[in-house]
DNA sequence: TATCCCCGAGAAATCGATTACACGTCGATC
DNA sequence: GATCGACGTGTAATCGATTTCTCGGGGATA
């Protein structure tokens, strides 16, 4: 592979001008002709590595993301992939696969090749990691997920307004017994999710008894299922179920159709996070939308400002209900806005 | 952040010293400890970037992928990822998002980023880097598809059993008018597909008519569905469709609930990747399931092969016939192989 | 006791780029 | 016509590691 140097030989410059021609620097029209020429007939491309030796930057983000077959994670990683690499920068997606060490030992790779910057969707709060990212000067923003104690900026959904949305919408259609199936309590996300959701139920004198919230310590559908089948062993089991997850909400729907329950008829369920075809269930879920493009875009732009030097702020952008036909509804209509007719 | 000469300095010794206690080249007790203790107190980490300008090896292997956001390559890509980390390389993954133009972007910029090596699952036929990836030496494996005229090892699924299988499912269950959605003639998985199916149709007496072979331009659900919808356009509509993909699949299944159809009454249906929600699907789908994990892992050996010189030939590894019920088909069989129970 | 070898460790070259500094040339200004 | 600035370009330092070459000292052998 030609390097500088042989470009310079073939110009006939030195190599601090080809250096300055192809940064645009200062060249005129005839010198910078001669070294075009050479490097298109060497086929010249910078070596990136010597280049971010000198100048410090790699033009490359990180990715942590907790689970890389986990759909939500994977439009979020597409999004941010997209932004990223239309402003210049290309991406190395990390998959902490849920695991807190593994994701650890990630961090300390993605250090070690000098990225420019660090998006981190923590796996649990345990990284020890994530302080001495912080500690060593490497730009960071949490995504989607908050961790206590890391001083860090985080871009993330407010389910506020969705969850109030939906407690309207299970009162309208006579749900009295809701559920929730949550990550383990102490999971911020979780405890968020699961707060809201109570206040919201309360705002219509509905209650959510401790017996109808069921924690997965995976947050795979083998929990989902496990917690779905001791709701329907309570003597009086709940007539709507809240998965915060889309794996959860997997298991909890295998349940069902094993003992043969019908949704919406036998058990109303909503879905946190839209997958691609939770639209194209049988019956349409009804969900809990996040702004997934939206999250990815602001992350990247938050992370660019650190970079920069520009402070930047957390980001909050409001999740959505999207109501389709899992707890009785009629389709296509969002509840309690205006009807809003959904491209199928 | 602490250098190599910081610790030469802390352990009163030269950084060439530090460098092989590191690497474990040459030392000897008292110096090396001296040594990891300054490493130890300064919480000094090399410098990939300056490592890598130096030794021209950069420890991280590229994986382009079609795209992000469908499940059969994130599974793939969880598969390349996770092994080849455990053998000590980290991934850089591009998104081609089915596009030539995109995916020749980013094999240039890994390229330049001085990556070890190289595997993409190729959108399209038209890639002109492939070729300069090939003459610039960077070891290239092809995975998952192939592109004729690129000398490069492909490790991919052999559909040519399943396939067989599934013609014998289909006959022996009365299904005689087969169809079969797939990508564009010319695209060389597309064909295979097609032709294997075809084939193995014969050898049961059916044929697979011209007006039953449906393709789309786009490889989505969009495309499935438009083909669906001509299929059951037809004077006489097929009785089993074969997807050959996952979201082709998603959108010929919405043709058929916005008709009213029901799987497998009305039609059976099969679908080519095992996509995890696909066995929880309503009723569980019969699909083609390729050896996902086991591909992702035969292409980074085969490609670690060919970056230590040694020469590696391409692997083809079977795919599989699983019979769940979306053909009519009592659950938990595969067919004809003994049946086998599968776990829910 | 003298010679040779081996081994551990330092000095310096090296990878391929960027960039501070110095220098020469040219035109403009007084 | 001499001086100054601006501009274009070359020389060389630099980034942080690895690695070759070299040297000095200690142990073994004759």
């Amino acid at each position: 592979m030609a390097n500088i140097k042989d470009v310079a030989e073939r110009a006939g410059v030195s190599v601090a001008t080809v250096s300055r021609v192809l940064n645009g620097h200062s060249p005129v029209a005839e010198t910078r002709e001669r070294v075009l020429a050479a490097v298109r007939e060497l086929g010249y491309r910078p070596n990136n590595v010597a280049r971010a030796l000198r100048t410090a930057r790699t033009g490359t983000l990180g990715l942590i993301i907790g689970d890389l077959t986990n759909p939500f994670f994977t439009e979020l990683a597409d999004a941010v992939e997209d932004e990223a690499r239309s402003l210049g920068y290309s991406l190395v997606i990390g998959n902490a696969g849920e695991r807190p060490d593994q994701q650890d030992d990630y961090i300390r790779t993605l250090l070690d090749r000098q990225i420019d910057g660090l998006l981190v969707s923590s796996a649990g709060t345990g990284s020890t990691m994530l302080g001495e990212v912080v500690a060593s000067g490497t730009p960071l923003v949490l995504l989607d997920r908050i961790v206590p104690g890391v001083d860090a900026p985080c871009v993330r959904a407010d389910g506020r307004e969705a969850l109030t949305d939906l407690a309207a919408h299970l009162a309208a259609l006579g749900r009295r017994r809701p559920a929730i199936i949550v990550a383990p309590a102490g999971t911020p996300t979780g405890d968020e999710r699961l707060r809201l959701f109570r206040t919201a139920l309360a705002a219509h004198g509905i209650a959510l008894p401790d017996t109808c919230v069921g924690a997965t310590p995976d947050l795979q559908h083998t929990g989902g299922r496990a917690v779905m089948r001791a709701f329907l062993d309570l003597p009086e089991p709940p007539d709507a179920v809240l998965a915060t997850d889309n794996l959860m909400a997997l298991g909890a729907m295998d349940e069902l159709r094993a003992r043969g329950l019908r949704i919406p008829e036998d058990m109303a369920l909503v879905v946190y996070d839209d997958v691609p075809w939770f639209r194209h269930a049988d019956p349409p879920l009804t969900v809990i939308a996040q702004p997934t493009r939206e999250l990815g875009r602001a992350a990247v732009h938050t992370l660019l400002a650190r970079i920069e030097g520009r402070d930047a702020a957390s980001v909050l952008l409001p999740a959505r209900l999207v109501a389709r036909n899992s707890c009785g509804e009629p389709t296509g209509r969002r509840v309690p806005a205006p009807s809003r007719a959904e491209p199928v």
